[in-house]
DNA sequence: AAGTGGTCTAGACCACTCG
DNA sequence: GAGTGGTCTAGACCACTTG
């Protein structure tokens, strides 16, 4: 149930690696849902840590959703999959090959455009600033999967038309050519029905039912840095999310 | 910037006190994105609060997606309107007030039937168990939005069929007579086409687009509560998501 | 060099749950 | 009463960032 020892000179943080290894015992089926974990005291006493330290594992492992705590009672194995992909800023090809699929691209157009009211809004540029505008269409098994335009104010990425091979991972190219991180983003999706451009790129015919994503990815600093507007095929596509209960503050009750 | 002071009588944990004052901050615009928040220390010395209490209302916010931290910078507002509504597990009424509509439904039926294939293995339950269904047409000022229903295993929820009143809240009744609270739910969204029942209930021209739902509700030890299926007007209805990067741990330099 | 957040310690008191 | 998690303290050393 927990390790025999941590390997204090490690790069790992002692955190981590208690994190690590209860997290394992559960996707292994040797922690199972409902089942305790030991509780902060007995990993502080076992493995020579102090409780703060055990307690911080524990931390990580609950906002991850692993595992939940009960004043009083303990920490328990929360009975969920966490094998299913709970939508995080993954990369079309990313997301693919989470799900074992082999995705590929197919290059649209890769230009340069000038913002339009709606470019300008998101990425917080000026009209008619200069937008780096790269249209997709991504393919799983090789199989139209949707098609996707991402922009990019080309203020915040200079020489990207020169730097960045469209066929490669863009995401790849903002940090290795920009030091960009990607680090969160807003979508708002919409069912609608496949326009005639998109029902020929997509190969359905019109009308079919689609996914209207609308995404704007921020780096850390809160900075927009991608627009992207795609219609996923309704047929292959769906989306998984977990919703949370808002996070209270416990109350201290007074004596 | 900070509170003169904190209640250290109150029942609200001091950490909980830091953090509300800096999120109204935030929130009433007096701190901006991309500002500075004062740093641990300050918090800590300025507060009287030892450093760790100071972290642990830091790390509440950026929880939240409120502020972010760098390593040997600071922590930071981040750029992000929060008025917006990240899904979390709401109830429907719940939802349209937070967006300033009046929510209403109308029942079309409250029965009893028996789990299919489907129900059973959502609610973990056996073939032909006995399963509460509840149908709803959810609207918002009067409008259809969405056909909904909620099914619940009987077995769960004994007499909830004489316990509750279709017309109010089910998450309030599950918690007032059960001690059942509701505390994650996944749900899958998928694009379609009204079929001929929605569209009738939902005022639409059948083959409108329409986004289905599927929901399943957790109580905290992970068991499966309630299944939900729904299917909301394309044309008035959109989802709104909040994408994260998967946490990773800080790595330690070894000298 | 000074300041920041990241990790960690070794204690403490409390409220809650259960037998 | 014994065990649990929730909060809190007053220190410590470290790596990272910036001037």
């Amino acid at each position: 149930m927990l390790p025999q020892s941590l390997d204090r000179h490690s790069a790992i943080p002692l955190y981590f690696q208690i994190q690590q290894h209860l997290s394992d015992e559960i996707r292994s089926g040797k922690l199972r849902p409902a089942d305790p974990i030991p509780s902060e005291q007995e990993i502080a006493a076992r493995l020579q840590v102090s409780r703060m330290t055990a307690r911080q594992a524990i931390k990580y492992m609950c906002n991850l959703g692993l595992v939940y705590t009960r004043r009083g009672k303990g920490t328990f194995v929360s009975g969920v999959k966490l094998e299913k992909n709970f939508r995080q800023v993954l990369s079309f090809s990313e997301e693919m090959r989470a799900q074992g699929n082999r995705a590929s691209s197919r290059v649209v157009h890769f230009k340069t455009i000038r913002a339009d009211s709606e470019l300008a809004e998101a990425l917080h540029i000026g009209l008619n600033e200069e937008v780096v505008s790269l249209c997709r269409v991504r393919l799983a098994n090789s199989q139209p999967m949707a098609v996707e335009a991402s922009h990019l104010a080309l203020r915040s990425v200079p020489n990207l038309m020169k730097l960045f091979n469209p066929r490669s991972s863009l995401y790849q190219a903002l940090s290795d050519n920009y030091g960009i991180e990607v680090m969160f983003a807003d979508e708002i999706v919409e069912a609608g029905l496949a326009r005639a451009r998109e029902s020929k790129l997509l190969r359905v015919v019109a009308g079919s039912p689609v996914l209207y994503f609308r995404r704007i990815a921020f780096t850390g600093n809160g900075k927009p840095i991608e627009y992207v507007k795609a219609a996923y095929r309704g047929d292959r596509y769906k989306l998984v999310n977990r919703l949370t209960r808002p996070e209270g503050g416990t109350l201290r009750h007074k004596s």
